[in-house]
DNA sequence: CCTTACGCCATTTTT
DNA sequence: TGGCGTAAGG
């Protein structure tokens, strides 16, 4: 494409930020500001004009989604040549170089990426061999502590031990360490810190993608943490040409250890660093842009800006008052019919969440109305029990030292191995000095097997036939083999429960996966990247506009997407913002950037609700109206507010101070509000669950529970 | 070694 | 509310 043409339609900052030739370059980019935009045609200018080759380009993301998005337009934009640019996530960009060159830094091939239930795991054994008191350290604790210093690039030897409890982290995150490197295994965390480890030790490694990777772009800035930040300044170290994106009014990943000083500062870490802030929305409603803004004003702790924009006003921020999450589930529900008839599709309707729990009324309450709806988040596929099951397998085959893996495979399906014979197998494995599988190829040398010698060289047998079956095979094939060869789908398919039906719907949606993965690669792919491939994979990249339903997601998951119908749920304090954050500055400013990154989703309208009672955790609870409501000036929301207001009392009027139940039996005459007279030919249970069945003169028989259906006996 | 039942627990956001 | 871990029984 002509580099001229690349800038039409831009702009004057929104050019500059493309034209940028060399030298660090910041981009404050607003929400809805045309930041991917920017980013696409930056990378073809540097190709299309600069003549930057494509291989020596490199952007990161932090979602899969974001950077196949990329791929895609950039691929739009410069054609073919597209596939010789590096776009992919910090993860997996990591991943791949730790493919590479993770031998120097004692990383074998074929290396397990362990997930946050495998580290759970893992955390659980270092732990109950550590002896403490699992009152005072939970695994919970202790991972976070080791993935705090993970990101923050504090090694196992540099951990401070000034105290008790850091004395024991201490020793908790060495053995953790060193019980990985014995899986030959990676956590999340690691993938990024043993990169630049690797880049610390080996400087000609480093030397060496540095001259690859000339121009780097880093999209979500305000996301990265300080590893991240490491990695990307040891990569830009040499040459400079280091573009960031990022906006820190959507900050909202501090509580993985995100640092808003890398964006706040950038301009210091990078000296002569050009600075372009990218204002102007081109999303939104000004009554919605006006509303964020009003309450990201409220943030101390920014970098200034002013979003504007030269869309029209549109429809004014409704705020609705719920009497209870059910409510707030139905008045969305009215509303979505209301707009389905106006001709709004439903895949242009989001519905937002503080957190995934919430999901369950709005789930019911769509169901009972039969709206298309896909939830986002929640359990992930590749959490379910037979998915991990199989990945067990798998993982076996490409790491025969994967702890983890082995311990769940072992035993499934039931083999009737438990703790007791994989102890005398680990045993065996110390003394052999070899992995699990050539321990296992040696059992008859293994003391003490008993009775369980002969299904253990059963297993090891499959196994080994695995690892040989594996050349030459699909991931397709190599699964199928799996599942025919230990039994595991005809164990299932005996079952023939409810559950186990599901299960097997599940595993035939994975093969769609494997089938999907062998089709890309032309049966051609690895096992490791496959097994790369999902374990870096999210529920939120499944996020496809193809398919006509509402989405729900919560708040975190909808960052980077718009909707032209947003709804944004639960606005009461104590959930939103978090009872976590209320009672400190710092993370009540990030609950506001939340808020912000939920109200700025939306490009026509956006609706705000509460709930004055919520079931929450096993109790009703009362919250007052969120803050970040009260923030909003009275002109944007008062009238719609003030509807809501006078509706609800109306209703709190007519269930409160309504008469007390009338004593009913059949052959009774009543009449009923909306369906008019009627006689009464059943009346079933007593007191307030007493339901009637009443056989109107216009509209036949109905049934109705006495407590709600305004009935007057005449 | 496996299953079941019970009681206790915590309760956000996820690459 | 329900998910999970423990304890007891099969």
């Amino acid at each position: 494409m002509n580099s001229e043409l690349l800038l039409k339609n831009l702009n004057p900052e929104q050019q500059k930020a493309v034209q940028h030739h060399s030298g660090p370059l910041l981009i404050i980019a607003g929400a809805g500001s045309g930041k991917t935009r920017v980013i696409t045609h930056r990378i073809a200018y540097l190709i299309d004009h600069y003549r930057v080759k494509p291989m020596n380009i490199l952007a990161v993301t932090f979602t899969n989604k974001a950077a196949s998005q990329m791929q895609e337009r950039v691929a739009d934009l410069v054609g073919p040549v597209a596939d010789f640019i590096t776009i992919s996530t910090f993860h997996s960009f990591c991943a791949r170089l730790l493919r590479i060159e993770g031998e120097h830094i004692g990383l074998k091939r074929g290396f397990t990426i362990y997930d946050a239930t495998d580290s759970e795991n893992l955390a659980k054994k270092v732990l109950s061999e550590l002896n403490l008191d699992p009152k005072r350290f939970s695994e919970k604790m202790m991972l976070s502590a080791v993935s705090a210093s993970k990101n923050n690039l504090i090694l196992p030897e540099d951990y401070p031990e000034d105290s008790f409890s850091e004395e024991k982290i201490k020793q908790f995150y060495a053995s953790y360490q060193k019980k990985l490197k014995e899986s030959n295994a990676v956590d999340f965390d690691d993938l990024i810190m043993q990169t630049v480890v690797l880049f610390k030790r080996h400087p000609n490694i480093l030397e060496k993608y540095q001259k690859r990777f000339q121009y780097i772009l880093v999209d979500e800035y305000q996301d990265t943490n300080h590893t991240q930040y490491i990695l990307v300044a040891l990569l830009a170290a040499s040459h400079k040409n280091i573009c960031v994106v990022g906006d820190d009014d959507q900050s909202i990943y501090s509580w993985r250890n995100a640092d808003i000083r890398n964006i706040l500062e950038f301009e210091k870490d990078f000296p002569n660093t050009t600075t372009i802030k990218l204002e102007q929305n081109y999303r939104s409603t000004s009554s919605i842009l006006e509303a964020a803004n009003n309450i990201i004003a409220h943030n101390l702790n920014r970098k200034a800006k002013s979003l504007w924009t030269e869309n029209p006003k549109g429809e004014k921020i409704q705020v609705y008052q719920a009497d209870s999450e059910r409510d707030e589930a139905q008045f969305i529900t009215n509303e979505i019919n209301q707009l389905i008839k106006k001709g709004v599709r439903l895949k242009d309707i989001a519905v937002l969440y503080r957190m995934n729990s919430q999901s369950r009324v709005l789930e019911e309450v769509f169901l009972n109305n039969k709206l298309p709806h896909i939830i986002y988040g929640g359990i992930r596929f590749y959490d379910r029990a037979e998915i991990k099951d199989t990945l067990a397998y798998l993982r076996l085959i490409a790491n025969p030292y994967d702890t983890i893996s082995f311990n769940r495979a072992i035993n499934t399906p039931k083999r009737g191995i438990g703790p007791v014979t994989i102890a005398k197998i680990e045993d065996a494995k110390e003394n052999f000095g070899v992995n699990y599988l050539d321990t296992l190829l040696r059992a008859t040398s293994i003391p003490n097997l008993g009775s369980k010698l002969k299904v253990i060289s059963e297993f090891a047998r499959l196994w080994y036939y695995f690892t040989t079956y594996q050349e030459g095979h699909t991931i397709t094939e190599i699964v199928e083999s799996i599942w025919d060869k230990t039994e595991y789908m005809k164990i299932l398919e005996n079952e023939g429960t409810d559950e186990a039906l599901a299960r097997i719907d599940n595993l035939k949606e994975f093969l769609s996966v494997t089938k999907s993965y062998d089709e890309r690669t032309d049966n051609m792919g690895s096992l490791n990247g496959f097994l790369e491939e999902i374990s870096l994979i999210t529920d939120i990249d499944r996020y496809s506009d193809t398919s006509d339903a509402i989405s729900l997601m919560t708040v975190h998951s909808a960052k980077g997407l718009e909707f032209p119908v947003v709804f944004v749920t639960g606005l009461e304090e104590g959930l939103f913002p978090s009872s976590r954050a209320l009672y400190d500055e710092s993370q009540i400013e990030e609950e506001r950037r939340l808020c912000y990154v939920a109200i700025t989703r939306a490009m026509k309208l956006c609706y705000l609700s509460y709930a004055e009672t919520r079931f929450l955790w096993g109790q009703t609870s009362y919250n007052r109206i969120s803050r970040f409501i009260e923030e909003l000036p009275e002109e944007i929301n008062n009238l719609s507010r003030k509807a809501a207001r006078v509706t609800k009392s109306a209703n709190q009027v007519a269930t409160s101070f309504s008469s007390p139940l009338p004593e009913l039996r059949s052959g009774d005459k009543v009449l009923h509000g909306k369906f008019g007279k009627g006689i009464v030919i059943e009346v079933k249970g007593a007191g307030k669950s007493q339901e009637v069945t009443v056989v109107f003169d216009g509209c036949g028989l109905k049934k109705l529970m006495l407590e709600y259906a305004k009935l007057t006996k005449i």
